[in-house]
DNA sequence: AGCGCTGGCTTTTTT
DNA sequence: AGCCAGCGCT
């Protein structure tokens, strides 16, 4: 340790020290490190790690403006900027008083996702690199419509064989784009059965990538393109690589080959760069996620980067790492590491082996309740699945029992059609060439469909995107009035002079008639745009609004209106995927078991199950105390009208064989008696004493 | 021609 | 809860 490194980093281990301080200041006085990796099993402390990293840098003297922190999603960087500011608090506070650590941490601007950032760079650039710095942004949902417009506009849809449909077709795209393969790859890859309508696809996405560049529209993929373009142009990427002294990437693993080859670019020679990751928790391959990033970082630099390994942990109980080891031992390519340090315990995570889905929700429910009882609150439980579904039935239980619970992961707020339909006008009313919002609109309005509203964009188009001209165009007779008090709002919204607070609400004004007219429970639906308006407030201008929501909406159901109560208690439901990163000290896993877990689409391809495998790892090693991993033996098959009772007796996963099944006690509860799980709470009584005698 | 309703079918995971 | 095809109505 260095005189200069202050009593923060005491409570950093020797790797964790090693990694936070790696560097040195160079002869004209900088901060100066080499490329380095930092391999990063779960619950070795990265995040500490990496903050403590971030104030060193700091307290050595980089500009905290110059610092590009970028994580997987949005609240990783939050996170990661609020304990840099609480070590910041510390340290720097101490050599140069509270105010100045204050403002240090202030100028951590540049924290955030490979797309928020490349949204941020772009429009920063957008002079240099021909684009129209107010684009919009494309979520996933409003690419998969433009696909749908094009792909009937070419009469792909109107065929005697069935063509892939809207998703299918953008996740072709964008796994190709991410990969840098070709398109027969990405097509064998993820779709095989669609390998012959390759040329077809072709078309369909050259039309897709002109229409997005008429219309000034970038989607996910194209903030990664457009900045990987930017930086093959040696000056420009000089320029944008001189901005930033350090650069530090967290979830290295997870990284595309496309984000890869941007960082390479960013830093050629590895100067500044530090990148986190850990292989064995690599789960994003069908987002293209290359591990060959993280495998073959070392050798990428001359000399090769240093890399430091974080092997102890301080999550979870030693038997729980032990499951943890036992299962990833079963994996045959990787970077051969055990967890250790874990804390003692002599209980072993529990094989929970259940009847059906039912049995598994009374069972969690039943867990989650004796364990407040004595004393650990609903916030410190999670129950994770593969997906989304497989927490139908116990949202049910815990609605009947009045536990309250957030759900992240699945379905998102913003996906909701109503949502959707808000944010489209305000969207069309910042970028008149956006005819993907502009479309959505027009089909609102009664009297309008597909046809008239493919029109109306037309006639606006012809008018240069003059919005105020579109009042010009001659609506069916039927629709004319509606369509007359429409053009009034948009023109409104669309007028540079109305200032944005209110416009959410001048839009929600037009809109709810719709809601009301097109949507059964528009009751809930109102609450949600409440909502929508609500959070508006918290952005300075509609352009920010727009692009921050679609590149990081919030991410649970609730999430936004228990933003003002955080206090509250809840039990958190979360898809493994969404719940990487966090921890809790009692995790219940639905669902192990074959065709659930692994999933039954990964069935034969070696390579999926090992990604599936890996998922279970991340389950696993959420959990600090205690661990639940519950197998129903039989349980609804997916495939089937919502009130079918079909059921298949599922295989016990194939990821728990004899030598992982010794680290676990396995327990099979009794059944619950009937009348724990008889009809929701929710649902109405029926008074069969007064059915009968109103039959007389 | 084109709107809008109905009913059958389908959903891994996410920036 | 949405997507999509099919069909009746304007």
């Amino acid at each position: 340790m260095t005189s200069s490194t202050p009593g923060a980093f005491e409570r950093l281990n020797p790797a964790q020290r090693q990694a936070a301080t790696y560097g040195a200041r160079g002869p004209a006085g900088g901060f100066r490190a080499g490329p380095l990796l930092i391999v990063a099993g779960a619950g070795t402390g990265k995040t500490a790690t990496l903050a403590h990293r971030v104030a060193h840098l700091v307290t050595q003297g980089v500009d905290p403006a110059r610092i590009l922190m970028l994580t997987f999603t949005r609240r990783a960087a939050q996170e990661m900027v609020r304990r840099t500011e609480a070590i910041l608090a510390e340290t720097a506070a101490r050599a140069q008083g509270a105010a100045a650590a204050r403002a240090l941490a202030a100028r951590l601007g540049w924290a955030g996702t490979f797309h928020s950032i490349g949204n941020r760079i772009l429009r920063l650039y957008a002079s240099s690199l021909g684009l129209d710095p107010a684009f919009s942004v494309l979520d996933r949902s409003d690419a998969a419509d433009l696909i749908d417009v094009l792909r009937d506009e070419l009469g792909l849809s109107r065929q005697d064989r069935r063509f892939p449909r809207k998703d299918t077709c953008l996740a072709i795209y964008s796994y190709r784009v991410n990969t840098g393969g070709t398109l027969a790859r990405a097509i064998a890859d993820l779709h095989p059965w669609a390998a012959d309508r390759e040329e077809d696809l072709r078309g369909l996405f050259r039309a897709y990538v002109l229409r997005k560049q008429r219309h000034h529209l970038l989607d996910f993929d194209d903030l990664l393109l457009c900045w990987h373009a930017m930086m093959q142009s040696e000056a420009l990427a000089r320029d944008l690589g001189q901005r930033f002294d350090h650069v530090l990437v967290d979830e290295f693993q997870d990284t595309s080959r496309l984000q890869g080859e941007i960082l390479q670019a960013l830093k050629p020679d590895g100067a500044g760069v530090t990148v986190v990751g850990d292989d064995a928790q690599a789960i994003y391959s069908f987002r293209a996620a290359s591990v060959d990033n993280i495998l073959g970082f070392p050798e990428r630099y001359q000399p090769r980067a240093e890399v430091i390994l974080l092997t102890d942990n301080y999550r979870s109980t030693q038997p729980i790492l032990d499951a943890a080891n036992a299962l990833i031992a079963q994996s045959e390519r990787q970077h051969r590491k055990a967890l250790g340090g874990g804390r003692r315990s002599s209980q072993q995570p529990w094989y929970v082996v259940l009847d059906d889905a039912v049995a598994q929700a009374v069972y969690v429910a039943d867990r989650i309740l004796a364990a407040r009882e004595s004393g650990v609150a609903l916030r410190r439980n999670a129950v994770l699945f593969r997906s989304s579904h497989h927490s139908d039935v116990l949202e049910v239980e815990l609605a009947r029992r009045g536990i309250p619970f957030v759900k992240y992961g699945g379905l998102r707020f913003l996906e909701a059609a109503h949502v959707k339909d808000l944010l489209s006008v305000l969207r069309w009313a910042e970028n008149p060439r956006n005819a993907v919002s502009g479309f959505r609109v027009l089909k609102l309005l009664p009297g309008i469909g597909p046809a008239i509203a493919q029109r109306a964009l037309a006639h606006l188009e012809a008018c240069g995107h003059a919005v105020g001209a579109l009042a010009a165009f001659a609506a069916p007779p039927t629709a004319r009035t509606d369509f007359a008090a429409f053009c009034a709002v948009l023109g409104a919204l669309a007028d540079p002079q109305t200032p944005w607070p209110g416009q959410v609400e001048l839009a929600r004004r037009w809109y709810e008639p719709q809601l009301e007219r097109l949507y059964e429970a528009s009751r809930a639906r109102l609450g949600d745009l409440e909502q929508l308006e609500q959070l508006s407030t918290r952005y300075a201008t509609r352009e920010r609004f727009l692009s921050e929501l679609a590149l990081d909406p919030p991410a649970a159901t609730g999430d936004w209106s228990r933003h003002a109560s955080k206090d509250e208690d809840y039990v958190v439901l979360s898809t493994i995927h969404s719940a990487k990163g966090q921890e809790w000290d009692h995790v219940y896993v639905l669902n192990v078991a074959d065709g659930n877990f692994p999933s039954e689409f990964a069935a034969d391809k070696p390579a999926a199950i090992d990604e599936e495998r890996r998922l279970l790892y991340v389950a696993i090693t959420r959990a600090r105390n205690e661990l639940h991993l519950c197998a129903p033996l039989r349980y609804a098959i997916t495939q089937q009208p919502r009130t079918g009772d079909a059921h298949v007796y599922g295989a016990k996963s194939r990821f728990l064989t004899d030598a992982v099944l010794a680290c676990f006690e396995r327990i099979t509860p009794p059944a619950p008696p009937l009348a724990e799980v008889s009809a929701p709470g929710d649902a109405p009584m029926v008074d069969v004493a007064a059915r009968l005698s109103a039959l007389w």
